[in-house]
DNA sequence: GATGAATGAGGCTTCATTCAT
DNA sequence: AATGAATGAAGCCTCATTCAT
């Protein structure tokens, strides 16, 4: 079983006083960032990012307790960044004028592009995923983040939803849509079935899947 | 042994006066299954592996190239084993009788209960498959005999699937299934949104899911 | 210093007592000379030879007290054989007829031929010996013979020696000839003056050499 | 440094700071060369010389990218020192007063006495450049020196030599020299004739025979 | 006698972390 | 505060030798 780090204190132990010091730890966590998009995570060394960012080891363990943590800082950096949130998350009320069945469609497309856009950072924070329970830990906050927003916008149209439990049903709609698009993404460009469908179509096909799914198979298969 | 993967399969010597020998690297299998299952991949070293199996580090060596190597033969293993595949594999025939839904939502409990039993193998396969494309892609040829069975068993009702195409779609219910279950193993037990629903719970759901998207939402209600 | 081996005594322990384990014996010299010539030392593992051979380990460990002992024996048979001695040691008489300056010119291209014949073996010898005293020691023996046949056919004619010392004169024309062409096979193809003479030249230039030394300047000049 | 090999040279950090640490790296290098005179390549173990030095291994892969690359190093800082070098190629221009036949007689003097003063690593280089075409290539480079300022010295005299081609047989006259004394090191003190002539004489002796192969042979026996 | 499986010491290399400057 | 040199534990792999069968 994986180390169980879950309680520690993971973000900067000293509030940066000078500015100096603040684009010089900036500098570490981008070096960082570009390192496991690079070389993924074997290729993530103290060495790496302190000559990459041309900061000293030194410095860096000044603002962070141990590589595990660094590693945290930088994802928890990345989760926040708005490029990694899909578009139903970072602005919602601009869903507000589609019919329920291209909102669906909609916000499956967006999951999708989130994955395409990061998937070699997203492929490094799985991996550790399964390894280090804060990363999980932090995955997991992070994507009850964008659940909660997907269910919420759903949940606007509740009505229309033929499920009987409605929040279960969009859970499970999430959770379809998530975990099917991050394992394509995981072991990219290895697929798990002879047909190997573009991306694309699969991301379309999810559509209809919800769409069957949530409002109902009659509605999924009149496009 | 089954899938015959000339080049990176073990040695596989006569079994006459090996009888010993075999017997011994039987436990140096067991031993390092044992060891990924309860302390991950960072736990497999070979010296664990060698104490763990009473069997010098030499003679581990004489079976197999390298420590990966050592981990493909356990993989392999694992893969080959009859409890590490889902029912409808095993026993297709089984099924006739069920009508086309009960199929499906026994297809899907048989991919849940599989994942239930391995999880803790299949997370450690998952995590190296991110980094040794020898495991994604012996995984993924293991993957794609099970989406082979499961498209193959649905496919004999096309009839009764209402999308399209059939055969993308029973290939894109396997991927949900798949790649949803599997998700939640990843990161098990840290779930991804809020609804802490339990694993059988999102079975069900699932099965529900895929019957609403192949045959129709009205007969998915229908329960 | 290299650990100092001499006076262990090296042959074969057991008299063959059968045909057939002279014969494997047999095989296991060929197999170990072979893979010294092909791969150098470093390629010459005991698992090699064994299998090279298709004699057991233990059955090469029944004649041979240890690997070092076994290269012995492969040295000692190459050593012995007619293919690695120069031909004025095979047959000294026939050089009866040649002049004392063609006698000279003629034992040089022996010694050359000696050393292209046997560069590979040669090679990994030397480089034992450097560090094995008993190869040294054997390789010694076994060049000191060629010496004394070289010494001894030219002091048939040591009246047309013009050196005061007539034995120690042919004794430096021996280590001469010998020195200077083993030099040059043993960092093979690396030469180390920037004028890469080829060979034939060098082994004509040498007899050249000699034949100013021993005889006159005169003399060697006049081709 | 002199010769400047790029790719293969040391790292050749900035003195400032790194004061103490090129302090480590020196006493590893001298560590290094003091295991390889002692105990021979065998006995270079990195363990050996950072017990040794009293610097970790750690250290010492701060300067060296392997093994190989430390004793790349040590060769290097060896062909450089001024105590490896023959006079005649540290100081060339002392030798002007001499007539041909001393000149002669001096530089085969200074070979020998390199070789004497530098016996066992220089057998470790040879031991290597057997098997390590890096090391030989380095030897290579460093003879084929001494080589151009030994035929240098002796093409002075161009016209004093009696053999057509001068250029050759002064390229021959250094092989001769380097090759035979050369040969006596590697398997010190073991020498392969009967007459176990000391070293000194061999040296005179080389002497004569190259004056009589360059000069003539008259000139050479009248001492 | 012969076999070859088993042993395990010993070698090289990496890299997170510490701490003197 | 910052630096980066130094540490050394820990991992993988090889192969001469032994010994049960």
């Amino acid at each position: 079983m994986a180390t169980s780090k879950a309680g520690t204190q993971p973000f900067a132990l000293q509030p940066p006083q000078q500015e100096r010091s603040r684009a010089s730890f900036e500098r570490v966590l981008a070096a960082g960032a570009a390192l496991l998009e690079e070389e993924g995570y074997d290729g993530f060394t103290l060495a790496g990012v302190s000559s990459r960012a041309k900061v000293s080891i030194g410095s860096i363990y000044a603002r962070v307790k141990s590589k595990d943590d660094l590693f945290y800082v930088i994802q928890d950096r990345f989760m926040t960044e708005s490029e990694s949130m899909p578009g139903f998350v970072a602005d919602p009320d601009s869903y507000a004028e589609l019919s329920t069945k291209e909102l669906i469609v909609q916000i499956v497309h967006d999951v999708g592009r989130t994955f395409q856009a990061n998937s070699r950072l997203l492929r490094v924070f799985m991996h550790r995923g399964i390894v280090d329970s804060v990363v999980a830990e932090r995955s997991s906050r992070s994507v009850s983040g964008f659940a909660a927003a997907f269910e919420g916008l759903l949940l606007t149209r509740r009505d229309e939803i033929v499920q009987q439990d409605p929040e279960l049903a969009v859970d499970v709609a999430f959770r379809i849509a998530w975990g099917t698009l991050a394992r394509q993404i995981m072991y990219w460009p290895t697929f798990e079935s002879e047909h190997r469908i573009e991306w694309d179509r699969l991301v379309d096909e999810l559509g209809t899947v919800l769409v069957a799914y949530l409002l109902a198979a009659d509605e999924a298969n009149a496009v």
